[in-house]
DNA sequence: CCACAATCTGACCAACCGGTCAAGAATTTT
DNA sequence: AAAATTCTTGACCGGTTGGTCAGATTGTGG
């Protein structure tokens, strides 16, 4: 008697330790890089034994993988608020401000990101021949529009969404460096709220973006 | 007789060696991070067996460490322009316009950089927190008299210094990505004076920097 | 309730890595 | 020229790592 309490399923399990080793090896990831994190450490953070990895990912670089595929799913969800803007004032803007919320919520994944282009996107070299190009001319062709016009500068898309990048994901892959400019504090809300408006103000401002409703 | 033509002194060679050494740690670091670097591999790059390294370096730490401490002193001559300038037109522009070519010709530089402090600086957080910080709050003060003498809006110095950071050093550590977005190709002269003059472009009239001299 | 499949895990292994060392080669000093 | 010092290098070693595996355990379908 005293059914166990199945508490969960099979599949929920599953899911549960996979979303469990995921995360752990995010973390060690973006800590350590790919070649300084061990199995056994990214186990001992996600308190399962060292075998149960391999039982769910066969190897060291296919649970590499997963977690770099799924930090790029994130990073393309936060671009589908470029095309519903009406123009760069509103598109813009808040492709910064969500930008700039995941370099401050998962800050883990935007360094191991950043530390797998840098190493010549070793597993990833795909996603950026395609997906990534597709995404790319996709957002200069709004930027272009916009232009045309008039709702912002003739400035170089490409050059500009380079700038776009870089600046807000500079806030997750340097945030040690910005702590310690900050006297070792993490940025306050306060800071954060002060750091988007800096980067927006000046980035509109910059490229002649023009609100919609003209007056 | 014959004396043997010694073309280099003790002290020449050791020079040589040294940095034939380092030129080799500096690449493979950057495209394989700390630990996924080998001294194998460094000692193969720089055409020397593996004891030798460790005749020069007695560890790869140290090797490492010597390696991160060059860069970081290359960093900051970049800065000695931002001074000397008139006004932000003069010196921003030129500060953007040199760490620009730094990217351009030494983005493995760069790359360590980025990855030792992306992996919380672990063997130069004491520079960090006194000379990088000390050269911060001197620009920083820079700016704020630019912005009292009416040269340019009243933005957040810190954060205008982020974002020069981000953007010139983002052609180097993300080059990998933004060859790819090129075709595969690295970028020509022609395309690295159009990214320097869009960065420029965009930061300066960002800002609202105002000439010196004006009319 | 039982057979079967899925899950879990401690123990183990071959490969590799940073680092050592002794012995020799080259160069400078006496 | 010989003694002393600096440099070079192949061979080696202990420790660590990614990965394996057999057997125990747990959940599931009949």
């Amino acid at each position: 008697m005293t059914r166990p309490p199945r508490s969960t399923s099979r599949q929920d399990r599953r899911r549960e330790s996979e979303k469990l080793i995921l995360q752990a090896a995010e973390k060690v990831f973006a800590e350590a890089g790919f070649g300084g994190a061990t199995m056994q450490l990214i186990a001992d953070v996600a308190g399962l034994p060292k075998a149960n990895l391999h039982y769910y990912f066969p190897t060291k670089e296919a649970l590499y993988r997963q977690v770099v595929e799924n930090i790029f799913q994130n990073w393309l969800k936060a671009a589908d608020i470029f095309d519903a803007a009406p123009g760069p004032v509103e598109g813009i803007g808040a492709y910064i401000d969500a930008k700039m919320e995941i370099s401050r919520r998962h800050p883990d994944g935007s360094k191991v990101w950043a530390s797998e282009v840098m190493h010549g996107a070793p597993v990833i070299q795909d996603y950026l021949e395609t997906t990534l190009v597709d995404w790319t001319q996709g957002r200069m062709e709004v930027i272009r529009r916009w232009i045309e016009e008039g709702r912002m500068d003739p400035v170089d898309p490409r050059h500009l969404l380079y700038m776009l990048w870089a600046t807000t994901q500079h806030y997750a892959d340097f945030s040690h460096q910005i702590e310690t400019l900050n006297g070792g504090d993490p940025l306050s809300e306060q800071q954060w709220s002060a750091a988007k408006a800096s980067v927006k103000a000046i980035i509109l401002k910059g490229i002649g973006a023009r609100p919609s409703n003209e007056g």
